[in-house]
DNA sequence: GAAGATTGATTGTTCAATCTTC
DNA sequence: GAAGATTGAACAATCAATCTTC
């Protein structure tokens, strides 16, 4: 039986995931980041801070996972807490400016080296494919919005 | 300044795995395999075995991860280890029958899923999707292959 | 009772060191 | 000395339980 396109998809965009994602450990190892620093740190900017639920949402990963990383990053000074004004319960992430520095720094040397990697498709293709990726992921954001992941027989 | 379009294109396929992977998480389960058990089970099959190098070096992780991973595998009965006749260092991971079903069952289950999550494209932009990540991975690949991950100049 | 956040315990992954065989 | 594999220690992520505030 001939594999599903989706499927094929699927499969086709894990192994780049894994492909790149072992680049970007490398490289922003040289910044003294770990991946989930520095995804969290492209959620914040200057003005204003982040709750963060807000930001595990956001990543979809568990709430204690957030209070390590942002502990990690207010312990290198990259990150503050800041009590929510608006409520009590809350805690905002706010960049420093050395936080802020880091991330226009570690942005810069990230995309550079994502350009160079992903470099052999053409600006067609790459328009189309953006086009094409970004409806794909429009439809599983909205899947997640919708709390429709639905639960198979099992095995 | 504008977003580079590799930028853009790895920022989907990003977005896009997360959400995949977290509804990856949930299907297997129900099938009582984490993701990385699944992802090995995948490279093996029923005729003959497979290294443990050649696994790790296929997932891109850590060869004391592939030995904790086929360890839990071996324990619940679904894979094998096997001393490597042409070599005395190496053990090959082999699919036992439990395992061999097991793996058709959590296919299955796991295509079903990513099948009715993908489902927002045309059968025309599915294709020249698929078209155009080939094309992508194989960039990726070949990079990897040649040791090519360009040292930038760190932050 | 629910939401935001944190802590301790468990699980998963990697790193460095070690052992055996090439 | 290098490659295949494993082990213990360190790090990372999740889960369940807890605390405070809504």
């Amino acid at each position: 039986m001939p594999t599903a396109p989706a499927y094929q998809q699927y499969r086709l965009i894990h192994d780049i995931y894994v492909l790149l994602d072992d680049g970007d450990r490398r490289v922003l190892n040289t910044c003294n980041l770990t991946t989930s620093q520095y995804a969290v740190l492209r959620l914040l900017n200057l003005e204003k801070g982040r709750r963060l639920t807000s930001l595990s949402d956001q990543l979809l990963c568990a709430r204690s996972t957030i209070t390590r990383i942002v502990d990690q990053l207010e312990d290198t000074g990259l990150v503050l807490r800041v009590n929510d004004p608006e409520d009590r319960r809350a805690q905002l992430a706010v960049l420093t400016q050395k936080g802020a520095t880091m991330l226009d720094s570690a942005r810069a040397t990230h995309c550079a080296s994502v350009t160079s990697r992903m470099d052999n498709l053409t600006e067609g293709e790459q328009e189309q494919l953006i086009l094409l990726l970004g409806k794909l992921r429009n439809g599983l954001r909205a899947q997640l919005d919708s709390n429709a992941i639905p639960d198979e027989a099992g095995c």
